[in-house]
DNA sequence: AATGAATGAGAATTCATTCAT
DNA sequence: TATGAATGAATTCTCATTCAT
């Protein structure tokens, strides 16, 4: 076997021990998807399943998380921001974010499930979160009129306050379901929100 | 065969169960926080909390969710609301709420881990929101000149809403800590949040 | 309260107690039919169970198997026995031991369960089923010119040899339901059977 | 973390478990041979049997009943079947049974108590009986010319009546003793009501 | 006599993890 | 690299039984 097929045999294991464990999480939740399971159904042995990831579940997750999802945006939509397409703009990134989680509901249940026994993992996740809003308000500063002149600071931080408000009200919405009837009505309140917040961090 | 004295209070034991399984829900998480452990750091036996709740946390949990807590605001502030006071009693209002998440925090834990593996509480919870939002809109409109003109129906969904966006907030605020530095903080966004969220639904 | 309406209620209690069991023995099992939820069912505290019977299940099946039941039968068909009317006389004896096992059925369950974990159960039912057959034997000799002229010890040994065959062959009728495909082809089996059987001991 | 060797052979360990298993049944019963003694007497971790049998006793029975025993018969003597040696067929064809289940008694007496509470199990059970029926019916048809001219549906539901009775006194003698003295008589009176019990069908 | 709170051993089962092959 | 047998602590839950009231 040559080593080009070793790496896709590899990639394809993995791939298969993340879809099986987050099929798992939304069937049974994250403490019941065992590591026994989930090498039963991705029909690999736990041996397998424990050298590509030597800690358990929660590298698989810490891992998943690393290579992922969580903060990766669509910034082309940003870059074109101005002041009359403002709405437009936050209602592309509203409902962006608001796919990512229906995309990944099970990988952001486990997540916040992890994170409930695993402090290491909250930090990770802010640090993280610190790390990919500076890059994006970077870009945006690099790119767009609108973003230059403002304070680099003061914008990522609110770039991460809006984020965090966004994803608590969005992953409320997708877990338990009581919020709003559809997503048309949540991704408008979301993003009259989003306008509204902008406008709170400014007066601040 | 053993020569342990029996206690015989029953209010005594349910309580000392409630207030371990909850201290120990915030010391190491929701399914950590095992049914023996309980009995053991609650000095009773295994067996007794069985009798007391035949089916284990899940029943500690609806069970203390059923007598309690989580709905029940203070009234007294809304019914003096008018023009001019608006702020205060928002801030009044979500004040409470912040209140009662902080000296309830373990059992919004459990609650939220439970409610993932078991639907039934989900539902059970959803109703208790209709139901106490009901009866806080009846007192409101029998008392207070500002809301009797009001149409119920719309008075109460929105009620709900606002409710469960707050709480989301909240929530995330207490458990991942990234959005808010402090308390006071939170407090002036969440209830201009709540101002913001009133003019939007009336829009609607 | 009286005397009398005490013992009246101290009967009715045990009455219930043995109903519980019995049909906690059809729905479940005999192991899973346990002291508190007999309890529970018949609305009694667990308490008054014990008082009524120290022991626990075994003295329940115990006691409903010495007052009872079980080595009952009718005399007078076998009384009225002679060359012309044995087939319906055997007819009768087994509809009789058949009928007994289908209102019995729990406590043939019950007590097969137990005796395999308390050998002096079956001691003591052995011991009954001579003592009964001797009865039934000497009753018969009495009363009926077939049987005077037969020795008697042989009679019982007889009786006893038929009685536990037909029971062997009925409760697995009953428990496993692969021999007959109804009541009226047991009884014809089982009669004839009886008719060979009798032959059978003579020649011996 | 554990020094203890790892012995790494299934077959052993399965056999292991199945002696195991079977002894506890005969010393103590059925339901007192829980999973836990008998991975502590069997010198195995409760983790590897759960590991080999993931449904526990029942799958331990099931798959001892798959793989068995109980109806393997030696079609050898009736092959020669003939008008004049029925009745050293019919004892050798007793004798067979018996033998095996004394040979298997724990497995009888733990086959019938999971029956109880597990209807599959006798669903399964039957079916097996009528399975076997029928191949050594045909295969008797094939080389006997006894049987050749019967009906075959008639001959396999004669057979599995007549295992079934056999089953039901041979499994009453061994388990409660109060049939015969000696398995001698219990040969003798078996293969004669086999014989009576065969005229009986015909008729019929 | 009746109640039911309390007991704790023990049963069934799961799980993350190790390691010989 | 991959396999899967093996581990045993930990978890949920049941049960027969005791005893203070």
């Amino acid at each position: 076997m040559s080593n080009k097929k070793k790496a896709r045999n590899k990639e394809a294991t993995i791939k298969k021990i993340y879809d099986v464990f987050f099929k798992l999480v939304l069937e049974e939740g994250f403490h019941k998807a065992s590591t026994n399971k989930i090498a039963k159904e991705a029909k690999i042995s736990i041996g397998t399943l424990y050298h590509h990831f030597p800690e358990g579940k929660k590298e698989i997750i810490r891992r998943y998380f690393e290579n992922s999802v969580e903060t990766s945006f669509d910034l082309e939509e940003f870059k074109k921001l101005n002041m009359s397409n403002i709405s437009t703009v936050f209602r592309a990134f509203v409902s962006n974010i608001l796919r990512n989680h229906k995309e990944n509901k099970a990988y952001y249940i486990a997540f916040r499930s992890a994170i409930l026994s695993d402090e290491s993992l909250a930090q990770a996740h802010n640090e993280r979160v610190v790390e990919i809003s500076t890059g994006f308000v970077n870009e945006l500063q690099e790119t767009s009129e609108f973003f230059k002149s403002r304070e680099k600071k003061r914008l990522i931080r609110s770039f991460i306050f809006i984020y965090n408000i966004i994803n608590a009200i969005i992953y409320h919405h997708i877990v338990f379901m009581d919020l709003f009837q559809n997503d048309e009505d949540l991704v408008d309140y979301v993003s009259n929100l989003l306008g509204f917040t902008i406008k709170y961090l400014q007066k601040k």
